[in-house]
DNA sequence: GTGAAAGCGCTAACAG
DNA sequence: CTGTTAGCGCTTTCAC
């Protein structure tokens, strides 16, 4: 990458006079014309950009305020992130501290791709959200000394804020059984994800117990996406044979059921209970208002912040984590008791 | 800030050892373990913090790719963030050279406050989505030296990516009008943005000039929002006298305005067909399908892109600016011609 | 009008 | 085991 000193070489000019003229400050200090074309020209030749750290340090008037960077995955995940950044932007308000937050965006099972993480030089802190299982690998192996939070994982080695998943899924196990089903269904993200697959077990494993029927066929993997809720319903209801209540884990999924299952004049609830995840602002208002596990994002979010802020003050030492429960919220999709 | 040099003081050490023994490589150098725990304490005490523009300029081996910020409100509308972020990774990924990307958060009106635009000393470009009409004075004159490229607004001043705001207005009135409507309603976000004032001013005229009757009762504003779609369309028809059209300019609004359709008991599209905007993933699976007003979010987040690393390489100097055009889409809720 | 030089806070190589 | 030193790339003050 070029430096303002090749700039400054090329066009024959000192260093301090390239800077000048690259920051416009050539009239103000009355670079002659030609000079300070030269210098232009100079910079647009070997593609110039100026290194943000170097400018940074030095106009260090404006003290820079900590910066905490928010590892998400750019997946069909990312409707979740809105939710979980007005939380954390909540609490970083509510901080003494003045912080800058800094979001990363990163690729699915390739976080072991972000070097800033293990050289710690971009921020001082981060949190990462939603790891995969690859992920989770990476950075159960990998020495990161950078103060770190995960985000809806479990975790022996860092700090971590997350929900009792399993739970989650055995509350709706047991609605269904207290409302009577012999047979139910299960729609699941195609997510290489512990949260989602703790949701499922905690389902299937109580189902067994209490006694529901969970085919095979009833359990269809699927995109994390109202399209994938629409087709693995579609796959699962047009059988003769058929589940009288569904979970889906993710409200995204569960409107695409919704709408799969009155596609196939199956009304909900009479004809089949609609249970989903997550609890998004849409599920209040879809036809029938969806019946959902909510998850307390904006709760969550502000532990977060503050377990990375007390992580990076050396407040705490030790991996500390905090576990949430998540909510049942009964709606017209499938009512309570 | 407390800096290192003072940790050392405190500590009594050099500023190296203190260096060495903070990146946790006290242990690998054998610095006694008294000593580590003395600059522990310092560290604690002063609340040390790394200033990481020294620790990245110190320790650039790892060449520092440009930046490129992305600010984007705080408000309802994060939601549209995942859709118009996917956009953006996939132009990068295209391009030749490796560019950090870091979304900046913001409130909305309040972009003034973002120092970091007028000293240029956070990234080397920056696209502004979404700019309420506050944020656009601002902008306007101020004296900005860092590549920018507005999305979703247009300027003189700034490059911009935008799509025909007025044109969709347009459109929806005229499908209304060919559809045989004579009364029409129309769903405002109560947000101070360009975007909506043209599309709602695109649908107004082209209803006046086409006859359609769109009383003040029937123009609403709420919140960004399905509770807000579901709030303002409640109060547009529980009235004896309503309109047989519905534009709702947002889908999250158009969702809820369907509930709230279905709750007293009136039949999309039989009594009343109902058309959106934005064209969220939720449309093509809301109940009844949703007609809605398509944006070229990926196209935009691509131009975008393109136009801010022109923009850095000095490829592109004055102000250019780009204008898509939606499409309308039309479902069941709003049958085409 | 332009150049020279100092220094932002930090790390790493080298001494001792 | 710990201290000293030389910059990383940039801006800015002060000379000339």
């Amino acid at each position: 990458m070029a430096s303002i000193k090749e700039i400054a070489a090329l066009a024959k000019v000192s260093q301090g006079t390239a800077s000048l003229v690259l920051n416009g400050k050539g009239d103000q200090f009355r670079i002659s014309a030609p000079t300070q074309e030269r210098i232009f020209a100079a910079a647009r030749e070997l593609d110039y950009r100026p290194n943000i750290s170097a400018k940074r340090l030095r106009s260090s008037g404006e003290t820079v305020a900590p910066i905490i960077a928010l590892f998400w995955t750019m997946d069909p995940r990312s409707q979740l992130i809105g939710r979980y950044l007005n939380g954390i932007q909540k609490a970083i308000h509510r901080l003494d501290r003045e912080y800058e937050i800094l979001i990363q965006p990163y690729v699915g099972s390739q976080l072991q791709a972000e070097k800033s993480l293990v050289t710690g030089t971009r921020f001082n802190g981060a949190i990462i959200a939603l790891p995969t299982e690859e992920d989770e690998r990476y950075l159960e192996q990998a020495d990161i000394k950078v103060p770190l939070v995960l985000y809806q994982r479990s975790s022996d080695k860092y700090c971590s804020v997350n929900v009792d998943n399993y739970l989650s899924g055995q509350k709706v196990a047991n609605l269904f059984a207290k409302r009577g089903h012999r047979k139910v269904g299960l729609l699941v993200p195609d997510i290489s994800s512990t949260a989602i697959r703790l949701r499922m077990s905690g389902f299937v494993d109580t189902c067994r117990e209490r006694g529901l029927l969970l085919k095979e066929e009833y359990i269809q993997y699927g995109s994390f996406s109202e399209l994938g809720g629409y087709q693995t319903a579609s796959a699962i209801f047009s059988r003769a044979d058929r589940p009288s209540a569904l979970f889906c884990i993710s409200d995204q999924m569960a409107v695409g059921a919704l709408y799969a299952l009155h596609e196939m004049n199956l009304s909900v609830p009479e004809q089949v209970e609609v249970v989903g995840h997550d609890d998004d602002a849409v599920s209040e208002f879809s036809i029938p208002p969806l019946s959902t596990v909510h998850l307390p994002v904006e709760e969550m979010a502000h532990a977060c912040v503050n377990m990375v802020v007390d992580l990076m003050s050396h407040k705490i030492a030790a991996p500390v984590s905090r576990l949430f429960e998540s909510t049942l919220i009964t709606r017209k999709s499938c009512e309570g008791e």
